[in-house]
DNA sequence: CTCATATCGATACACTGTATTGGCGGATTA
DNA sequence: TAATCCGCCAATACAGTGTATCGATATGAG
């Protein structure tokens, strides 16, 4: 035996704590979505074994919830925002964009409720714009409103941004798979108005989507906030 | 060995087909949710072995397509509606009936695009609702913003109605768990509108709360349609 | 009746989240 | 200082997952 081949000595790691477990979990969910985040891979990138997160970790769901409100953190608004309206959609839009960057935030977002701290923090932030505008109940409504909106169309946004992803990587495996399935479906003539818009639509940007039907629901929160 | 302890012969199963399967699955689903679901479980229902599902699925994502579009089913409008707004809004309220009957409908909403045949007789009927009141981008936006608002909504309300049963479960459990961080977090102080809101505010009908902002949202869509 | 073929399902594999337990280090006490 | 005890950490273990592989079996042809 070698100083080569001697086995390094078990590289006394780092101490652990749940800030850098949740930002091992949040790396590998960027790269490889949700589902590749898993208890030994976390572990590993911190040199660690499995059991060893357990200390600072009741279960693998409490980790999601760590790793959601870790991202709620960038979501926080750097300065109070004019008024109302813009308060909800700067959230609306910081949102978005942090779903961009982490994908999985959408299968995460409006899962179960959220009560960290930063995500408390949001809310909060979302109320005081609205504070004394209207009525609590309203004030709450709107919120709800436009955050159900927000979660929506963000999980439609990101499912078919990763469908293309997908097709992008083996195309014609999907125009065989599903092109073809659809496009029958639609020569059946069973759709008409389904056809006529995959015919004649224009391909939408999703940004100006999102923003539209956005300010259509602000409007909609304007109205009632009056 | 006698006739009692003789195992029973193979006991040659019915001959399966997707709709058994997918029909399995969904009792498993509405049962113990979309976890309960694996494909061993789904199997041994139908007194096959796992692989055999293999011949008439190619792999359990595709399991939960057909799931949802078996559910898509259940959301088909009976006959056609009156007008635009009651299309859109009994699609919402369908949508909503299903997923409390299915609650891992909220799961999977939204998460993928659906393309199976139920799904779009459904997205059909209310684009054939719509035909005709708008150009073709404003249906569209119509449709999805509705569709982002639904899948929002009805997600967060199954969120919270399953904490509620996991609390009910375990009540105490929770009370000590988040409760008292929840309480801490509002004692601090740095969230006062949130703990105006929490202390003042009235508790509000779930139903009620989806079909008031929803017809928040269909206003706004009338207001854009015309 | 024999043989070829093709289909089906039992076995196998790599991996998951987590309970259990054995061993080791450091702190405490005689 | 020596010995003991306690607490923590991680290796092993377990029950389960989705799916690839491949051998047996059943079916059809000659």
């Amino acid at each position: 035996m070698t100083v080569w081949d001697r086995p390094e000595p078990p590289a006394r790691p780092v101490p652990l704590d749940r800030e850098r477990i949740v930002a091992a979990a949040v790396a590998l969910a960027d790269e490889g979505g949700l589902e590749a985040v898993s208890l030994r891979k976390v572990a590993a990138r911190l040199d660690a074994g499995p059991m060893r997160l357990y200390g600072y970790i009741a279960t693998k769901e409490e980790l999601f919830d760590l790793m959601l409100d870790e991202v709620y953190g960038e979501i926080l608004p750097e300065e109070p925002a004019r008024d109302w309206r813009e308060a909800l959609r700067g959230h609306a839009h910081r949102t978005r964009q942090a779903s961009l960057r982490h994908q999985w935030l959408a299968d995460l977002l409006g899962g179960r409720p959220t009560l960290g701290p930063n995500a408390l923090a949001v809310t909060e932030a979302m109320l005081s714009a609205l504070d004394g505008v209207a009525d609590l109940d309203t004030v709450m409504r709107a919120v709800e409103t436009v955050s159900a909106y927000l979660t929506g169309a963000i999980r439609r946004e990101i499912a078919s941004l990763r469908a293309e992803q997908a097709t992008g990587l083996s195309e014609r495996d999907w125009q065989r798979a599903h092109g073809p399935h659809v496009s029958r479906m639609l020569a059946t003539g069973r759709f008409p108005a389904l056809a006529k818009l995959v015919h004649d639509g224009t391909e939408l940007d999703p940004e100006t989507t999102f923003a539209t039907g956005l300010e259509w629901v602000l409007d909609a929160v304007a109205a009632k906030l009056a």
